[in-house]
DNA sequence: TGTGTGCAACATGTATACAATTTAAGGCAA
DNA sequence: TTGCCTTAAATTGTATACATGTTGCACACA
């Protein structure tokens, strides 16, 4: 029961980063957290900790723990180093998974479709975080895996407004990305390398162009008219 | 001071991890590491919760802590993984160091090749594992460098026997290795990535060659002949 | 002899009190 | 007003006591 909080805790907390509702930079007190969740400060510290060692959260010798910034140095090299450590999951996973895994993607799949085809913008970041983190547990890979959690993290929380499409041209995107799942999963069942990996790139490259929109909005246009809606901020 | 005592704590276990004082697999009693560095168990708590951010140890519920073993389903990860790490990290590298950096990496350097020259193998794997954590950090790419640090401790607790050369033949490698870390300063420094890349896949193949032999020993002579020395365990 | 149960010893998990450090505010002099 | 020093409040770090869970052994029983 109090193991049961604890782990609660940690859940809820990694799941409000990811959402954005801890904001990058926002400081997190021991105290009011404990309180909270109705545990001592004690095991709220080895909470944060863990989230630590996870790369959700740094902590600063007796500052405590802030959410991970998204600067833009950082934005550089996640931009960089993304293909690389997408791709070579996808390779690996191919080649490792086992048929439960699969089965556990077709799942999370299912979620993720059923959340888009609802609107429900939030739900659907956090299934397609599963969706990429079972990925990258069929890789079997101890060493690439850190690399490739971490990069999920800033993943999802640059898609938030991904799953909110604005246009029916967004929309589409949406659409095509559920689509590239499906394929996907297909490649990884029949373990075809070639096609695993390339449908990741093609897979990132459409998330890729929707992230670096939201982090370099388009241009405002030269004509000084006001726009009916502006966009939200981070 | 008594801040002191815990990062003490802290690197003492990871150079006890790294050189097998701890072998893979070991208990970490929290009573009895608490009483020897001084600390009651709230911080020593702490640290092992640090240490298995960084990959040093798995802790289990309920169960403690253990160093991470080393079992053969990861290191055919390990092998498979290191030269896409080593490689990229090594271009990164030559993109992004600092001065101050390259000065530092100079400085390990000296530190290594005295090691060697004096025969202490302890300390030439230790500074030899400080070198590549410092081009590491010269990637500034917070996404590879996880991945990265899990790979050279593993690479630095398998090379524990490269610095300890049993023949001339193997001083010979030991010498190469030193003079490789040295082409990889220039090119590092010159940014000549190129060159950088391929002198790195070139260090990697020289200790993967006396890495593997020592997973996966010289066959014993098929005359049933009693060497005069046995090779030491792990 | 083998197996299952219960208890005792031990190790880990949590709460709380206290110590040390950082942060912010207030007051004083230039 | 500005800058700096002092001091109080708040926050983080540590120690200890207690709670909970695990492990291993002894003993009963088949």
């Amino acid at each position: 029961m109090t193991q049961n909080r604890k782990s609660q805790c940690l859940d809820t907390i990694r799941q409000q980063i990811l959402s954005l509702a801890l904001p990058p930079g926002s400081d997190l007190d021991e105290t009011k957290l404990g309180a909270e969740f109705g545990i001592s400060r004690t095991p709220l510290r080895e909470v944060l900790q863990k989230l630590a060692g996870e790369g959700y959260v740094d902590i600063t010798q007796n500052k405590g723990a802030k959410v991970v910034s998204m600067d833009m140095a950082v934005m550089r090299s996640f931009f960089q180093t993304a293909p690389l450590v997408y791709a070579n999951i996808a390779r690996l996973a191919c080649e490792n998974r086992s048929l439960p895994q699969v089965k556990a993607l077709k799942t999370s799949q299912q979620h993720f479709k059923k959340a888009t085809l609802n609107h429900d913008p939030a739900r659907a970041a956090m299934h397609n975080h599963q969706f990429h983190q079972i990925i990258g547990d069929m890789s079997q890979n101890c060493y690439l895996i850190p690399s490739l959690k971490r990069m999920l993290i800033d993943h999802t929380r640059l898609s938030q407004t991904f799953y909110r499409p604005a246009s029916p041209a967004e929309s589409a995107l949406v659409r095509q990305a559920c689509d590239q799942h499906d394929d996907m999963i297909a490649a990884i069942e029949d373990q075809q390398v070639e096609a695993a990996v390339a449908l990741t790139l093609q897979h990132w490259a459409l998330s890729q162009d929707r992230m670096e929109r939201f982090v370099r909005p388009d241009p405002l246009p030269v004509e000084l008219t006001i726009p009916k809606e502006t966009a939200h901020a981070i």
